[in-house]
DNA sequence: AAACATATATAGATTATATATATATCTTAT
DNA sequence: ATAAGATATATATATAATCTATATATGTTT
């Protein structure tokens, strides 16, 4: 099995975003650290590589807008997207469930070495 | 800041565990595995590297114990490992809680350009 | 004795994300 | 009008956590 990380990834982050509307790349790393408290402070060099991927993915669409005289990158998400949000948020609730089980801990699921092994 | 790794390190996992109780390799990979419903299976070739990290930083110290005529290197929770336990959980419940905000989204904490800009 | 599970170990690959840097445009102050 | 600074996008390289593959030794079952 590749890695395919943990449980979340920023991408699933950034795929919620935009499912609520399209946004150019300032616009989410501004709205996820508002959102998250400050707990997700992407620099650019880590936002874009990122989007990037996302749209090879074909996850997010990509438009140029003018918008108060400057022209922007707008990001949206595609069908494909919003699969792949449903998708990572179902990973992340599990995986985050399964932490909570263990950091709740005690009691369920001690091992016991199997019965060939006399320890 | 180096990377630091996002909200949680199984090293969170194997200190809540030994917490507990003193515990042997292999013992940690099935308690792990239970008690997160197969979502953490870790590969010894996973963990190991993991404990003797946990060793150097002087989170964890090791005796060797015969245990049912088989000795086993048994990994018992330091002082400083405690310390650990409380800081890294406290940072999970933080980050799990920034997921959460983003996840339930909305409204909060979008995006207004500063004044300056006109957009 | 062979086959298999338990148990510990290490080198090297992979992946997500971070850092550093470049660049162009727009805004504000001088 | 121009310099300084913020906004905005981009890319190459580095780093850290974890995974894969592999090795080895002992204990157990057939």
């Amino acid at each position: 099995m590749p890695k395919e990380n943990a449980g979340v990834q920023i991408s699933l982050l950034l795929l919620k975003l935009l499912e609520e509307k399209d946004m150019y790349g300032y616009e989410m790393i501004a709205t996820l650290a508002n959102r998250s408290e400050e707990v997700f402070q992407l620099k650019a060099g880590t936002l874009y590589p990122i989007l990037h991927n996302m749209e090879k993915e074909n996850w997010v669409q990509t438009y140029e807008a003018m918008a108060d005289g400057r022209i922007r990158k707008y990001y949206q998400l595609t069908k494909q997207g919003k699969i792949q949000l449903q998708e990572q948020t179902a990973k992340w609730k599990k995986y985050a469930q399964a932490i909570q089980n263990v950091l709740e801990g005690e009691g369920k699921g001690d091992y016991e070495a199997d019965k060939r092994c006399t320890f």
